[in-house]
DNA sequence: TTCCTGTGAG
DNA sequence: CTCACAGGAA
């Protein structure tokens, strides 16, 4: 493990932050402190470009102002709102969050690792971001953009470099006085320098090759919600309209159903309405 | 550690 | 067709 002597953290800190006075970038959750609405930015960010998040979520907020708001909403409206966004499972987990910290922490969106994440849909990296978003925090982030500057900065000749390597550097490295505005920072630089020079993070021992999608599950998961979005219906409509073989779109309906996002009613499938 | 996942851009 | 968006759950 690489440890840095003060004078290069220090070289290092004002360089990404000369960066970021020229450069950083602006974005509607960065305008608030609010942990729920940051929250809901964090979910939406999670494998999505950001630029795709900004109207969503500028709609997501108006209509979901409050923790209250999103927890008593009917979850069909939310899947409405989520469309183009993609991964809808995580309209159910923010619903979910929602009811849970009502429920848990009297509508208080937690600020500790632990609590954050043994709520649904927040795993290590989303309760660090919001850690440092919502409670200005000096937790340790690492997603893709901050693998990238690491990366880039501190081995640039090596292989399969591992994230155990990148998070020591990422704690020595962290702007106490100002973790919040750090991680936009660092993330800003990461954006910047993967759109200008390619993806270094291919160097990561974590980058894996994307599996194929056209035909895959994952669509067909897609084109099930789909359809039970427009209407409920029973498992021969949906085995005719998907022209897929049984043994493929049951397994996946299970799953739905499994995962609290469908229901069977009167031996029709359909979109929760509200969550239990 | 492995499996899972929606949509859009090029 | 390939890739960006890879982090969460089991």
């Amino acid at each position: 493990m690489k440890t840095l002597k003060t004078k290069n953290i220090k070289l290092f800190q004002s360089f990404i932050w000369n960066f970021y006075a020229h450069f950083g970038r602006d974005f509607p959750w960065r305008q608030t402190t609010n942990p729920y609405h940051i929250l809901v930015s964090e979910i939406m960010l999670q494998q999505t470009q950001a630029n795709r998040v900004i109207p969503k979520y500028e709609a997501f907020i108006k209509n979901f102002p409050t923790l209250e708001k999103l927890a008593n909403a009917e979850f069909k409206t939310l899947l409405y709102y989520w469309q183009g966004l993609g991964y809808n499972r995580r309209a159910l987990y923010l619903q979910q969050l929602a009811q849970a910290i009502i429920k848990k922490y009297h509508g208080q969106v937690p600020s500790t690792q632990k609590t954050l994440v043994s709520l649904p849909g927040i795993g290590r990296y989303t309760a660090a971001a919001i850690q440092a978003f919502a409670f200005n925090q000096a937790s340790m982030v690492i997603e893709t953009n901050i693998r990238t500057v690491f990366i880039y900065h501190f081995f640039p000749k090596q292989k399969q470099v591992s994230d155990q390597e990148i998070i020591t550097l990422i704690n020595q490295t962290v702007d106490k006085k100002n973790p919040r505005e750090w991680y936009w920072a660092l993330m800003d630089y990461g954006a910047i320098m993967k759109s200008l020079i390619g993806n270094s993070s291919q160097q990561s021992k974590h980058y894996t090759k994307q599996s194929k999608f056209v035909g895959s599950n994952r669509q067909i998961r897609g084109q099930i919600v789909r359809l039970l979005i427009a209407n409920p219906m029973v498992l021969e409509e949906i085995l005719q309209k998907i022209k897929k073989p049984k043994g493929q779109i049951t397994p996946i309906l299970d799953k739905l159903v499994a995962e609290k996002m469908i229901t069977i009613r009167k031996g029709k499938y359909q979109i929760v309405t509200r969550l239990e």
